[in-house]
DNA sequence: CGCGCCATTGACTCTGGTCAACGCTAGTGG
DNA sequence: CCACTAGCGTTGACCAGAGTCAATGGCGCG
């Protein structure tokens, strides 16, 4: 049984979706609940639980929190794109991850942010406090439960990511992150044929471990082999099958 | 405070180590639990955890379990090394870690393992029951916790091993590799000077996503930069200061 | 209309990969 | 006891894929 999605799960891109309606209960409305931490939740303990949230914005290109800062909140993303990135001194930068709607960023309750995030769209989060939220696990084992299930989630995709760096070559990165970020469009309700690509170049580069030029190359030379059509601000997947055995060697 | 380690904690390498006394409780000598999962517990939890455990021997280079097959047991690594990898089906291996004694395998309790195991060394691991294991956490919450924040812990290794593989060179990653070695031996009381090597070059090259005969030349070329000696199945570690310098760019 | 930013493309470089030879050591068998 | 062999590691010569540097194009915004 799939979950019919409202079109209220937006990338950020064209920034064009109404504010919550504060008379009727922010969760009760989201579209990615069933997606995150709180599908675990049922409707008494939501009422609950939102009472520890706020809904926050973040314009494009604003910072969510840095890496090595206090991890003092929490976010569940709602809307739009993110960035999760580590910096080196000499100014090299690894992105770790792209959140879209329905992850949660500092699931691992550390006490100091791990990476730095910000904003590629404009986002809206549900933000909580660090210890209110852990408090509410405390007696919410279900929770903790969904909590470490996604921990454990992020890491299985980390070591795919792993191999991707350490062991694909330029043509099959750039095909295994479409794919990848295909499939996850498909689960918040987007298309996954017409992919968006709300990120730059440059953030592409610095998710899979290539330069800048080396992406534009990488993209043309799919879409010369029929694979995409690169069109404005994303690309069109004409060849799945294509791109899976590339993506594969 | 630290804790003083006694000598039992072994990478396997040289297999000398007394098996242990079943009539004296595992855990109660176990090296490694104050490092693992079971340093949450009271005594009388370990009791009853430790029934729920076996300790178990690998011999050097048998599987412990494999990709994609079901998870139904859960290591506690007590003595030896084990490498954790990912193959592609053209025999591409990436190797996304290497478990020393007191690290966890399957704490992600998923329903698959996500990546391969098998032992560099000798090994020895208390063994559990995934159903059994995560029956004790339902009245456990406080492991519950622990788990989740080794998991946390992994994830943040993960990421880190993602700006290693995306934006280091070859020199930085064997130097970055070595330092990180050096530090978990030290934690489990182990040299950190004389960095014990168990694995083959080539796990060293799958791990850093190089080929042999790079890992080959940039030791001989940290060598000629007098930062390491090259030692059989090792080597010292002589400017760990000049490493981390080299490390970071 | 013009400026600036991002993306693309080309020419060339260079780091790390490939292929091949050689050495060392441990294990085996004469 | 020593010769032979197999496997791992090291080194050299050469190659190629991705990086660097530079020029150009396209689009949005002031």
């Amino acid at each position: 049984m799939s979950i019919v999605m409202p079109d209220s799960i937006r990338l950020g891109r064209e920034c064009s979706q109404p504010k919550h309606d504060p008379a009727f209960g922010a969760c009760a409305g989201c579209a990615v609940r069933e997606l995150s931490v709180c599908g675990v939740l049922v409707p008494a303990e939501i009422n609950e639980f939102e009472k520890l949230s706020r809904s926050t914005d973040f314009e494009a290109r604003s910072t969510l929190f840095t890496e090595d800062e206090p991890a003092t909140q929490i976010f569940n993303i709602t809307q739009g794109v993110v960035r999760l990135y580590k910096l080196l001194r000499d100014g090299r930068r690894q992105i770790v991850g792209f959140a879209l709607p329905g992850d949660f960023l500092g699931l691992a309750l550390q006490d100091d942010y791990s990476v730095s995030a910000d904003a590629v769209t404009q986002v809206t989060a549900c933000r909580f406090q660090r210890n209110a939220f852990t408090q509410f696990l405390d007696v919410h084992p279900l929770m903790m439960r969904r909590l470490h299930e996604m921990a454990s989630h992020e890491l299985s995709l980390a070591q795919d990511q792993m191999v991707l760096l350490g062991r694909h070559n330029a043509d099959e990165r750039l095909a295994l992150f479409l794919l990848a970020l295909s499939e996850r469009y498909i689960r918040i309700g987007e298309s996954g044929v017409n992919v968006q690509l709300p990120m730059s170049r440059q953030d592409i580069a610095d998710y899979l471990g290539l330069t800048i030029e080396t992406v534009s190359r990488t993209f043309s030379r799919l879409a010369k082999a029929k694979l995409i059509v690169v069109v404005p601000d994303g690309v069109r997947l004409l060849e799945t099958e294509g791109l899976r055995q590339l993506a594969n060697g």
